[in-house]
This record gives C-alpha cells, structure tokens and sequence, in this order.
DNA sequence: AGCTAAGCGAGACGGTACGTCAAGTCTTTCA
DNA sequence: TGAAAGACTTGACGTACCGTCTCGCTTAGCT
C-alpha cells in the first residue's frame, strides 16, 4: 500500500497505488529513519542522513513527506507498532493498571526520549503534529479509549467522564514532565499521579 | 547583579559579579529576545538576530548563555514576570478558579504560543529546560503551589496530595494538548478537564 | 521527414524513416522550445519545461535529441529560418553593406542574445556546437560565402582570399564583444570593424 | 589586501582591508579553483569542489565571488599571469609576429580551452564576464594594445585605427572558430587569418 | 485480422550541484 | 582587559535540472 499525506488519511482516503518503486523508496526510507532513530534520536535523523543510509534521494524524500520530522513521525509510528499492546483481561482495573505499569516503563526508556523529542518537534510545526497523530498517536489513543471504556462499563469509572480527556489526564502531567524535567516520573511519581488521576474519574462509592 | 548558569543557580551559587559591562550587554540581550520572541516567536529570535537588534556581539551572548533557548527561556521569564499574578482573597476556592480561568486566557493566546514552543525546545536540550525552570517555572510553580495549599488549608483539598502533582494534574493535560494538537482546549474542555483534576484531588464530602 | 542527428546528417545519412508520430513530437518539442527560448532564453529552454510544454516526454526527447542545448540549437535554427535573407542586388558591394547592417541589427536584438546564447554553449560540448552548426550557421555561412564571391567577382575583394576566414573576419569581433562584453557594438563601432575586415579583403586599387 | 568585487575594481575602489584571515582564504579558494581548472576544466571547478579541496567553506566562496565562474575567472587571470609575455624588441612587426605566434601555439594548448570555456561562460552571465575582464582580459589588451601602439608608431599600421577594433580583428575570429569549430585553427589558417586582418591594418605602401 | 514490436506519455527515481541559513568559534581591533 | 566587529567552519536544508527507468497504452506494419 503506497504512502499517504496526513491530510489524506485524515480525510479517510487513499492515494492511487503508484507501483512497487515509489512504495519501495517508502519502505526504505522509514526503516532507515528508524534506524537513525533509535542510534542517535531525532538529532541523527537528519534529510541527508536518511537519504545516505536508505540510498532514497533527497528530493524523493521531499515527494513523500513535507519535513525530516514528519519521516521521524511515521518512522515512529512503525517502530512502536510493535510494542505496547493492549492488556485484555476479564478485569478491566487489572488491565489499566498493567497498561500504566506498561507506560512507565516505556516512557523512562529509549522509545520514550523519541517520543518527547516528537512532542516537543510537534510544538513547533503543525504538519509534524498532524503526522505523529496520523501515524502514531490516533491509534494508540483508541486503544487507549476503549480501555477506559471498559473501566466505565464495568463502573470502575463514572458514565459522565469524556474519554479523551481522561486520557490527557493520565498522560499530560507524564509528558510534561519529561519534557520540562521539573520533576520525577519515578515508579513513585508514577503511581501517585496515577492514582491522582484515577480518584478524578471513579465512580462514587 | 551578573547572570548565573543553571547549574550555579540551582546550586546556590553565584558568578563573582563581572562589573558594569556585563550587565548592560545582558540587560540589552533580554530586552532584545523579548521583542524578537513576542514578534516571532523561537523561531525569530535567533542569536543573529538578538545579537545585531540588542548590538551585544555573538561572542559575548555565548559567553552570558549556553544557547539561544536559554536566552529565550530566561527573556520569556523577562516577558511574564508582568502578567499573571495569584489572586488572593479569603476564597482559596474562588482564588484557584480565577487563576484556572487566567490560564486558559494565557494559553490560547501569543504568549500560550511562545510557551509552548520553548516547551516543545526543552525536549532537546536539557540545559534550556534547566533555563526554562530557573527563570520562569520555578516561581510560577512555588505562586501555584501556596495556592494549592490553601484550598488543603481550606479542607477544599485532601491532605495527603503531593503538590508537584497536583500542579502537573492541572497544567500537563493542557500543555500536552497545546503541543500536539489532538484535542481541543476550547472553555468547555478546559472547564471539564480542570474539573477531572479537581476532583481528584478534592477532600471527600 | 525524421530528424538526424548532426553525425547522420554531416555523414550524409538519413536515419530510416520512423512513422507519423515520431514526426509529431519532433515539431511539437521545437514549437515548444522555439517559445520558450524566445521568452526565456537558454535558460528557460529546460528538458523538463520542452517536456511539459510540449506534452513531449522527456525520454522522447532524449530519443531525439542527444541534449537540450542540441535541441534548443534546432530551434534556433527553425527561428531564424523565417530571418535574415540575403540581399541580391546587382551591386555586390551594395548588398554586403546591406546584409552587415542587418546582422548589426539583428545582434543587437533579442535574436542576437539567444545567439549568442548558443555560441556559449558551443563550448562547453561538441555535440552542442555540432547540432548549432547543422541546424543554422552553415547554411547561413553559404549565403554570406555567396555574397563574398560576388564582392571577388565584381573585384570589389581579392580573388586569393579564404571565404570562410573573410566570413570569421566579419562576424568574430562582433561574436566575441557580445560573449564578453569589453566593448560596445554600436554603429560607429560596428561599421568602423566592417571597415577594417573590408580593407583587409579589398583590391588594391 | 582584501578581494574586490568588479564593480569596485572597475571603479577603482578598493575594499577595505580586512584583516589576515579573510586573504588567506581568498588565496586558498583560488589556489584549489586554479588547480581543478588544470584538470578538469570549468566543469570541474564546482563550489563543492573548490570548497572541499580548499578548506574553504561555501558560505565563505559566496561571500567573497558571486558564482564559481567569478571563481574560475579570477583563478583563470592569476594562471594566465605566468604566461604569455610579450616580446618587445626594436622591431614592433616581429614583435607582432612572434605575440601572434604564441596566441596560436596557446589556443590549442589546455589553456586554450579553459579560456574558450570560460568566454562561453561569459555569454550567459554578465557578472562573469566582468570577473573575465577584470582578472585576466583588461590586463592583456592592454599589453597588446602598446604593442599594436608601436606597429603604428613604426608606421607599420595606419595611424587612424581604432585599436581596441584592431584587437578584435585578430583574437575575434580566432575565439569564433574555437567556440563553434566551424573551421580550423591549424597553423596555416592561423597565419592566413592573421594576414588578412594585418592587411585591414596596414598603413599603404 | 490479428500479432508483435516500436514509439509514446506519464511520472518516479538517483544524482550532482546549487545557494542559503543558523549555530557556534575565532581573531583582530578598539575603548 | 573585556567587548564589539565580523570573518570563519560546519552541518543541514530545500531546490533545480539532469538523464534514466519502468509502466501501460497506442499504433504500424507485418504475418
């Protein structure tokens, strides 16, 4: 399947297969930004270092996405679609707090410096926003969603809550964290916060 | 009084003062990222730039700084030291939804966006975060803080919430959603999210 | 007729006849360049915009044409062929000063500098130079030679002189004032170069 | 002394001096442009490669030329100051003879050839052209513009021509031919072209 | 009448070079 | 002695044009 712009997909739709060179050049290049990625963070995944280690020009690059940060994106993208599944157990309460175990983790690890390095590179770019969502982020959050959901329908949390924003309350004070560094993001930290965020969408009992 | 390196300020220490010159090319280099952040944003206020406005050469800019970021960080601490005082009056209640409602003004507006970027270069760079805490973060937190503090006084708030946390459950779901877009941060979300984290910290009634 | 390339048409050759469409592409790409090289000069006379003007693909006319200074050489021959006649009145001498007060018009002219356009380009490739002299400076050279003759039969020239060192001996001050420059080329001096080259051809009397 | 632009040479203005480290580089840059023009040609004279084999960054060649062929230029005048002086004895016609001799025996030798690259360089820009004369061409008419002096002073040459048309006369023909190669340049073509612009010159006997 | 080979438009691709920007370093000169 | 002035290297950027290649379509001309 050929690549899309953001807008496109955004838009639900799909370019017109273009023929095995052009998704070859694709491929290519988004391995090796992932590679460069995980070496050396978004510093190392430069326009002409991918071009150099894919063998994909530069102007090809330019064909297929509008910046380096949008490549690192969806390189992102297709390095975590790998990892951090979704737990899917009888209990939903054992399943959100596995996930947010799960989190922590990853967050404190290689993938996490990328992903504040994308988060920060969205700040300063709108189209590198739009493509860290399309490639990344919009998926992980419906998972993420339906998690809560279920904690909703099993009434671990109120019927009243909006999803989207109780995910924010679980990951933005994590990310703003890491990001500015004015505090800890320890297992400690962690759980407080979490626990924090938990008692704000529980149900009354 | 000279400038201080993150490192000596949040080790207590101080430069040995370096005489008038210094203090004049310092002052004239805020006042010149000031000017060129609020025209700009991070994006205008290169060193170049600051040096041939303000007239303080590059080489002493490197000398007062590590890095443009930081000379942003500590303007933008310049740039807000005027806006957005704590209210203070019998009502700890009233005061923190006043100051909630100050802040999602500020957001949306031309400093939200110079904010968010000097964020967004806090990803890349530990030394502008440390810039960023130092000269601006900092106070605004410990403002924040005495705050929080007195709705627990109040019996508003539990007793047993960690500050910190309780700053970052109000502040990081909004920032995240500034960095990357994927929700908005209109009145009504604002309002909504504000109230998620209230109640996570509220004193059981 | 298909086109030759200038080794064929030197060696006499005509490549076998290809079909209508051949012929086709063949005009539309010199229609094309002919514009764009009237607007643009060599400059404009790129590969790609012949291509898209014309609705010529570039490897058609890398099938025709082994670069586009050739190509742009053919133009500027299809351009010319509609300029520039030679005079022929009874006077020789009457028409070789006819025929210099043209040329002197016509270097002067928008013609004059995608000519001299393409003697540049002559001299960074042969094939370049070849395709020029093919397609327009031979046949051009005939008609001066004739008009030559003529000035040696009516013993206005001497009848030992080389037709094609009495050709450069007009035309190569004049190429080589428009190619760098270091003197004008205005009438005064044009006509007094016509004058020395003259006395070096004339008869003694 | 520091580099001058040809609107400052040709107007007699001399940059101010800028201090050691600007020259250096400046001679190093023409250093390495004189050498890959040895080799290679204009074609090989690339920025790149000037900036590469030089040690001299791109940022700095911009700064000092305009283009690479302002580069190959003034390198081209400062390989041409070794060669080509002129003989000046009691007699000017064999002075003549003999300067007109080398010109020939020079055309066809490697430098011939960069100096016909760089005269088609000149047609497509004029910033080129001005670098052409004022590092190399200026400098040699005026050499040969005293020498055609003498020939009219030993009454040799008529004493009413227009000498710098007499310089035409000689070196048009002969950069006409090489850039097109529409006709020889071998000796006896050479001596024949000479004789028929000496005749243009001569004073009648 | 159908088949085959050639020419064709479309357009992606790798490559070379360009010209520019901003960062951060270094030297010279001045106050 | 410290700072202004400003030239420098470095690394990356985004673009232009080149010449090549593959694809799938059309057409010519032979079988």
């Amino acid at each position: 399947m050929g690549h899309q712009t953001p807008a496109e997909v955004e838009a639900g739709l799909l370019r017109p297969p273009s023929g095995a060179r052009s998704d070859a050049a694709h491929e290519k290049a988004l391995r090796s930004a992932v590679c460069l990625l995980k070496i050396g963070g978004m510093k190392a995944a430069t326009i002409d270092a991918i071009s150099e280690q894919s063998g994909v020009s530069k102007v090809t690059l330019y064909r297929h996405w509008p910046s380096r940060q949008a490549i690192a994106a969806e390189a992102f993208g297709v390095l975590m679609a790998r990892h951090l599944t979704f737990p899917e157990t009888d209990s939903a309460q054992a399943d959100l707090n596995d996930y947010l175990d799960d989190i922590g983790k990853f967050y404190r690890g290689p993938l996490g410096s990328i992903f504040v390095e994308l988060v920060g590179a969205c700040a300063n770019d709108a189209t590198t926003a739009a493509y860290f969502r399309t490639f990344f982020l919009d998926e992980r959050r419906r998972g993420f969603a339906d998690l809560i959901q279920r904690c909703v329908e099993s009434e671990y949390f109120r019927d009243d809550i909006d999803t989207e924003q109780a995910i924010d309350l679980f990951f933005g004070p994590l990310v703003y964290r890491m990001l500015v560094g004015h505090a800890s993001i320890d297992d400690r930290a962690l759980h407080s916060i979490i626990d924090h965020a938990i008692r704000g969408l529980r149900k009354p009992v």
